[in-house]
DNA sequence: TATGGTAATGTTATCGATAACATTTTAATT
DNA sequence: AATTAAAATGTTATCGATAACATTACCATA
């Protein structure tokens, strides 16, 4: 690998002189200049950021640590936050937990290692707490992104979750709804307490029963068994006409185990779900949804970064953005007659 | 930042003795390694990735660069890729292009300079050859992913596009259709360009003519503008009974504009694609596809990857995996009658 | 022509780790 | 107790860059 010595051997200059054509920095005449540049032209040099980050201390760029690589909201929030980091000429590295905790704590061990200036990160749950601890005990600052951890303060991105799952609900209810279901993410993650309470609570406004058979705890990741939510379905003692799913992950589970009980969606019942399918269920726009700005949360988290990396050590209050989700309805919603 | 001198001085050791330590190499006491492993507990010591990669020489990393981050073919080649790159002790860092050549040349730079010790790469197409020429001549081992670059000889990993295409095809003239459009990726991309060879090819072997008004070129990336595709189908002097489009986003688009347009897949118009939509179109899985084992492109080209990292100097023959693709038959495909 | 200030360039130390070689301990053998 | 090989540890140089300080070159002014 060419080094700066080398340029500086073939120019005839000192490798600080090098260095200071590279970066823009200090005297230089444009004789000396162009004689440089030729040079690293001619040997094709590229700078070795290794080193470079290690006598600079910091690295200009950003790890984006997301859940759950197949599913479009977090594709779409990637997007937002490369195309923020770029703007700001920061580079974005990223990583995929898989909704998994040990692998999470790789890839903290990565961001810590590579010592990357900062992070963008949505956590796998609550016991995600130990790696945020870690990060904060090495200084490496972060934005937490669509779920909050009891115990950390920071800056955060987040879903309306509450909002959003009540708005659900209410529709359901609109439409002559009494037996909703709810079949969620673990309680672990505070996006699924959240629509939990949203579920409940707009359960109590439209005097709606809230029934502990009609709660099922599942995972939000694709990799979760979904064994389980048929065990539920199958034993429950009276089927619901409507059901929520905590994400679009769930909702596909449920239909999918619909599909084999072959049970029609709405006809038979109804299906909502937080978080919209993304651009490969356009074709078929079917599901009612609460959809996130998926974009805004990973474009606004880079900016938050960003600005608390400039003040470094002026520690303005924590930034806390709540992006309301949209309800999109759409036709998985069957509206009951009281003969229903 | 703790380091190892930090380590070594309060554990009264050298430094060497710390790294030693850290590395299981040399021969150290159970005792001093015990002192040791205690004060970098206590100090939460987290190596420098950076001064380890300068001084070795090598990363340990691999560096995965897709072309659109938010398609399933590439999110679930990326799932593979990890899971591979995991299994032998890898860091997988990933990149986005956007179908983009300058965001791709961005990244190649950053390839460069983080000296990452091998590259997964999808190519944006055949202009990506001096990307490519400026790997080799900086010696980074890259295996390509998906499309070949006219030029450059290295390993690759490929779907079998052409008899894929012609899979496709040969099904809609089974079903009767003789006006079969292909709405295609850019003609400097290699697969686009097998894609309407197999295409050709089945038009021939079945005896149907082959229109030019056929054919329309369009990109494969989802920031391709869409009006393109609109004002070719709107001239079209007369309609054509399927369209078979180069690649899942572009089908997206294509009955986008059919919706649009009031026309109705398949009763109006038949539409197959290559590439699968993924889990999230598997709500109603409706569209007849040319199916890619994405994730095995990832878990195989790090395989080769990881193989050529190990042999290093030398030099093996160039490996070229072919995988072939599943022919779905779904419902977005009308059988004619001679009378339609 | 000497003088001083700035422009241009160079030298040395440093970032945090490891390789290569050097030295000291330790324990076994005579 | 002397000898010696192996085990354990230490020293120094190095990776490729930049910061901080040092020096030289150059030009304008008195």
């Amino acid at each position: 690998m060419v080094t700066i010595y080398d340029i500086a051997a073939k120019a005839n200059v000192s490798a600080m002189t090098v260095s200071r054509v590279i970066n823009n920095t200090g005297k230089i005449s444009d004789k000396t200049r162009a004689k440089v540049r030729k040079v690293m032209e001619e040997l094709n040099y590229v700078p070795n950021h290794n080193a470079r980050s290690l006598v600079l201390q910091q690295t200009r760029s950003i790890f984006l640590l997301i859940t759950d690589i197949t599913n479009p909201f977090y594709t779409t929030l990637a997007r937002g936050a490369e195309d923020a980091a770029r703007k700001s000429g920061y580079r974005l590295l990223f990583g995929n937990s898989d909704e998994n905790l040990a692998k999470e704590v790789d890839y903290i061990q990565t961001i810590l290692t590579t010592r990357v200036d900062g992070v963008l990160i949505a956590p796998a749950g609550d016991p995600s707490l130990p790696h945020l601890d870690t990060l904060k005990k090495h200084n490496v600052p972060f934005v937490l992104l669509d779920r909050e951890v009891p115990g950390i303060e920071c800056d955060i991105v987040l879903g309306d979750s509450k909002d959003g799952a009540r708005r659900l609900v209410e529709h359901l209810i609109s439409q002559g709804h009494k037996r909703i279901a709810l079949v969620n993410g673990s309680s672990s993650v505070s996006s699924a307490r959240l629509r939990l309470q949203g579920y409940q609570e707009a359960l109590k406004l439209g005097g709606v029963e809230c029934r502990d058979e009609y709660l099922f705890e599942a995972g939000f990741g694709p990799s979760h068994d979904p064994h389980g939510i048929k065990c539920w379905f199958d034993g429950l003692s009276e089927q619901p006409t409507a059901i929520m799913a905590g994400n679009n992950v769930l909702a596909l589970a449920i239909i999918r185990l619909l599909h084999e009980r072959g049970l029609k969606v709405p006809d038979d019942l109804s299906v909502v779900c937080f978080d919209d399918l993304g651009p490969f269920a356009e074709i078929d726009p079917f599901l009612t949804v609460a959809a996130q700005q998926a974009y805004q949360f990973g474009y606004l988290g880079i900016q938050l970064l960003i600005g608390r990396l400039a003040e470094r050590e002026t520690a303005s209050p924590w930034n806390k953005i709540v992006l309301p989700a949209d309800l999109l309805i759409r036709r998985s919603v069957k509206r009951l007659t009281p003969a229903d």
